[in-house]
DNA sequence: GCAGTGACGATATTGTTAAGTCGTCACCAA
DNA sequence: TTGGTGACGACTTAACAATATCGTCACTGC
């Protein structure tokens, strides 16, 4: 049986064992709770009744598990969109309700975990595995988008793939970053609104 | 005859005075050679020759005396920026232009000014009044960009103005905030051709 | 081999104190 | 009135010592 694949950076030992579940669902709880800084590897260890010695059996680092929750939130929104990519409908359409699905998904996390909201700030600007993951996963995504299209016959395809992804890939940074995402949330819907317009009206044949 | 128009907020007494004068100069070296921080007041009253009493009489915080440094960086920058949008070539290749042009400019100050970068990089995350006058007046050239294609018949007009507008300083996010530059100085080239691409495709009529 | 830990070195953080900095007040000289 | 300042209160920062935290080592029990 292959060993599941491991969600973060930084983790060691078995994939699948109990104790990394329980250490991750500690940090979850905790983080959200008190933030990552002023938890402390202690408090995890104490809350699950083992030592500090052991989870390092598991993860290299206390950054290590930092990434392991970041990821998950990550995913959560990774997942919102890629419902979105899923459905029936045109690329078009997808494509339109992307923008503010994306700012929509950053803004839920900053007004409801804003603790959470503060560990993907940190893994963003630090370039945690996370963090670059995430951004991978937004720039395949949009790319599947594009080729989508341009089978359909919905978007131009004169221009290199390239060129189009690169572009729409940098429009999406306004709504994607969440230091970015603070301070536009009053006006994001009329701009994610807009984006997205723009750049449906750049794919026409 | 009329006072001189103040270039930053926070400043008083009268404009156009030898004093003020020198309180700008003393504060543009010590801020590129040692940086804003770790310049105090009284740094520059002892390089001019005076007290720090008397600076107050100018401006009003140490803050108003960076709002005056920052300001001409970035008034540097708009100035660049309006050169080509003062050239005699269509709307359409001075947007072309614009992009790396704008890109091009912060990342000089990154590179060469280092100091000053951090100044505008403070100006913008804490919404400094020279921060926000200059996201002001990139809107101003990118309306009147947009203004001058349509009415040249090289842009389309169906969508409202404002809309437009609105999507496309979105798009100049990542090339005009100081940090986000930062974080893509190696591919900055590619990056502006392709949204400059981009947005160009979505204007066609 | 797996599950687990106490002790400990290295480093970071916290709290306290002293020193530095910001910005104003009340004043002076010409 | 203009040009200018020393003194000072309020606040911030730096230095330092004590404490806390991170992460590893060598070990134990089953």
């Amino acid at each position: 049986m292959t060993a599941l694949p491991r969600p973060a950076a930084g983790q060691r030992g078995p994939a699948d064992h109990e104790r990394r579940a329980q250490i991750v669902e500690a940090a979850d709880q905790h983080f959200r709770h008190y933030g990552f800084q002023k938890t402390t590897v202690a408090d995890l260890a104490k809350a699950i009744g083992l030592s500090t010695a052991y989870i390092y059996k598991f993860f290299s680092s206390k950054q290590a598990i930092g990434e392991a929750i970041c990821a998950r939130c990550l995913s959560e929104i990774t997942t919102r969109l890629r419902a979105i990519m899923a459905e029936p409908t045109s690329a078009a359409d997808r494509l339109r309700r992307f923008y503010p699905a994306l700012a929509q998904a950053g803004a839920d996390l900053f007004f409801q975990e804003r603790r959470l909201h503060d560990i993907v700030v940190t893994a963003v600007t630090e370039n945690w595995h996370a963090g670059t993951t995430y951004e991978a996963e937004l720039r395949d995504m949009v790319r599947t988008l594009v080729i989508t299209g341009r089978e359909a016959g919905e978007f131009e395809r004169e221009t290199p793939l390239d060129e189009v992804c690169l572009a729409i890939e940098e429009t999406l940074w306004p709504f994607a970053h969440p230091l970015m995402l603070e301070e536009k949330l009053d006006t994001v819907d009329a701009a994610t609104a807009a984006v997205a317009g723009l750049v449906l009206r750049s794919l026409r044949p």
